[in-house]
DNA sequence: CCTACCGATCGGTAGG
DNA sequence: CCTACCGATCGGTAGG
């Protein structure tokens, strides 16, 4: 008999869950007690998993992280080739991800990064490396697309889109990817 | 004889403190025990101030909007009439307040906002009308300088100046500002 | 404004 | 993986 869902207990399934915890309750929110009792687990159960709450969020970041390469990145990487339509498809499909509300709370990076910036240590050193690989790929594909500016035009995109995430999820307000679109297409002739 | 500070105790004094810690700690780190002591007053002697913690909150957002209306706003208007010349003002100030590092935590709103998008209630409602307030005066004054679309005018040069704080906070990144500065730049020819 | 206290929950450990 | 427990801290109350 195939089973319907991840077996529960795994490592996978828990940081599954954490992810979406965390995205609405934040990576300090994100408590050992709450995501057993989720989970059906005792509390040191699931703490024999990490072996400290820092762990937790750690592997909660990098879960998060191949997530996103698995549902923004790969999917452009197998459907389009380098140039200009490949920055068009990573940036339209980063929208439709922060439109599609794939996490309860939101954009799980937004949260974390405005939750963790002020705080040194090993949890903002993930962060900052999944922002900063997500940054150099936009930038990347921009070079590769021949933009005149690849640095400039990156910040450019990944701000308008995290505007509209903000905006969205504050006022649950949809017009503000049109504008960011808007904004884009001005960017990207 | 004068007082160099504010006497303690006092409930702006406290809020003051208040609006510093939750920019680090976010408003639900923002404990009643841990801003008693650092104001050397008891809990329930800080706590009587408010009446409970959600009020706190409340209290600490209001705090945090008069300071920015304070520091960016009225002096703009003090210094400018009505037109292109206020809403370059208006942008140029928010840039420096953002770069200023006016709390040890970065933007307040950026932080409140990310912290709270995803929990209903009188906190997540104050946070949203300070926002919506700000982005209404940037559109108002876009209007005033006769902007096409002031709408998409104030979304766009909201983005690129939060786009530049998130990472400023996060990267310890000047340069970032820079990059907002050349997008407004092309904006607001 | 204070001391003293409440029940609940936190991260984490002991021992199995 | 479990039960049972630790000290610390949380928001909040009683009583003065």
């Amino acid at each position: 008999m195939a089973t319907k869902t991840k077996p529960p207990g795994t490592r996978e399934a828990i940081l599954e869950r954490a992810v979406d915890l965390a995205s609405t309750e934040g990576l300090e929110g994100l408590t050992i007690g709450r995501l057993a009792s989720d989970m059906g687990l005792s509390k040191s159960g699931l703490f024999g998993h990490f072996g400290s709450k820092e762990e937790l969020q750690i592997a909660t970041i990098e879960h998060a992280a191949r997530r996103f390469v698995g549902e923004v990145v790969e999917p452009v990487y197998r459907s389009t080739v380098e140039g200009p339509e490949r920055l068009r498809a990573l940036v339209d499909r980063y929208l439709d991800h922060l439109e599609g509300e794939v996490f309860p709370g939101g954009c799980f990076w937004a949260a974390a990064s405005a939750e963790f910036d002020g705080r040194p240590g090993p949890v903002r050193d993930r962060v900052r490396d999944g922002t900063a690989a997500w940054l150099a790929e936009l930038e990347r594909q921009a070079d590769a697309a021949g933009a005149e500016d690849p640095h400039q035009l990156a910040f450019e995109l990944h701000a308008l889109a995290a505007g509209a995430n903000q905006r969205f999820q504050l006022f649950g307000d949809r017009e503000a990817f049109d504008q960011a679109r808007r904004g884009i297409a001005r960017l990207l002739p």
